[in-house]
DNA sequence: TATTGAGCTTCCAGTCACTGGAAGCCCTAT
DNA sequence: ATAGGGCTTCCAGTGACTGGAAGCTCAATA
């Protein structure tokens, strides 16, 4: 099976397999003219891969993921560990985005948005505490 | 004013300052020994440029957003044009994290967690269906 | 005065997970 | 014979920094 229809059917584009090839996550072979030769294993590898990363695991977590789906003695408990770890990460995420979320919702608010040039939202960018003042109560790092 | 003190009172990091300067968001002036010479316009700007970015802001953004706070004649719906569209992203990013969050939360609920092999994390991850399937109703792609 | 040591400088490389593009080979159909 | 589409590799760019090396400047101390 060559790159093109391996990408069709496990959803992942060509770019990225080659990517993946790469960095050590599918070891497709080779035909004698040099193209990929991919078996149903690597298609089912790439859709696995696929899916963890919608739900947003790292390359190296998915690389763990894959080698304990690999493993028959894996315990499930190492998994429900990555799982939990990266849901907490989901979960800090999600809380500091509806904290920018609040801030910028109520300053937009606050904005007439008209032809005239008093703007709040510039005001409080600016550090004017008169206004809103609600940036400068969130974390001082945004969201890696 | 040199870059530590400046680093400190806009609560910017020295490396990043530089950074900014690189990309044309500060001009510092220079002292003859070839340090930069920051004066208080230049803190302020730092500090407005921390602001926006903690709210989430693109550097892009956030260089527009700077030279409509230094236009007078600026218009308060340009800015807050800008806000509701970065508002949109915010909410569709969060929308994204609390449907993985969602579907993550069901697979690890339903992953005993122990010694043994058998887990449904990995068995939905790899596509079958008769575990929980909510995984492949996420968008092909993970958060950007 | 000589020497630390902190703070400043520039430049290069790495992060993460791809993605785009160029140059060129391979294969099939006309 | 040629045209095209698909495949190959390699290099560079994305966003927004961050780390590190090599080297200069400055203030304080021995």
């Amino acid at each position: 099976m060559n790159i093109g229809e391996v990408a069709e059917r496990s959803g992942i584009p060509p770019k990225t397999i080659r990517y993946y090839e790469d960095i050590g996550l599918v070891r497709p072979q080779r035909s004698g003219n040099g193209y990929r030769a991919f078996r149903e294993m690597d298609v089912h590898k790439l859709a696995f891969l696929g899916r963890a990363r919608a739900l947003g695991f790292s390359i190296e977590d998915c690389r763990t993921l894959l080698s304990l789906y690999e493993d028959e003695s894996r315990e499930s408990a190492q998994v429900k560990a990555i799982a939990e770890e990266h849901l907490t990460a989901i979960d800090e995420k999600i809380t500091q985005l509806q904290s920018m979320r609040e801030t910028l919702s109520h300053l937009i608010k606050s904005c007439h948005g008209d032809h005239r040039p008093d703007c709040p939202i510039l005001s409080d960018l600016a550090g004017d505490p008169t206004v809103v003042r609600t940036v400068s109560s969130l974390a001082n790092k945004a969201a890696k």
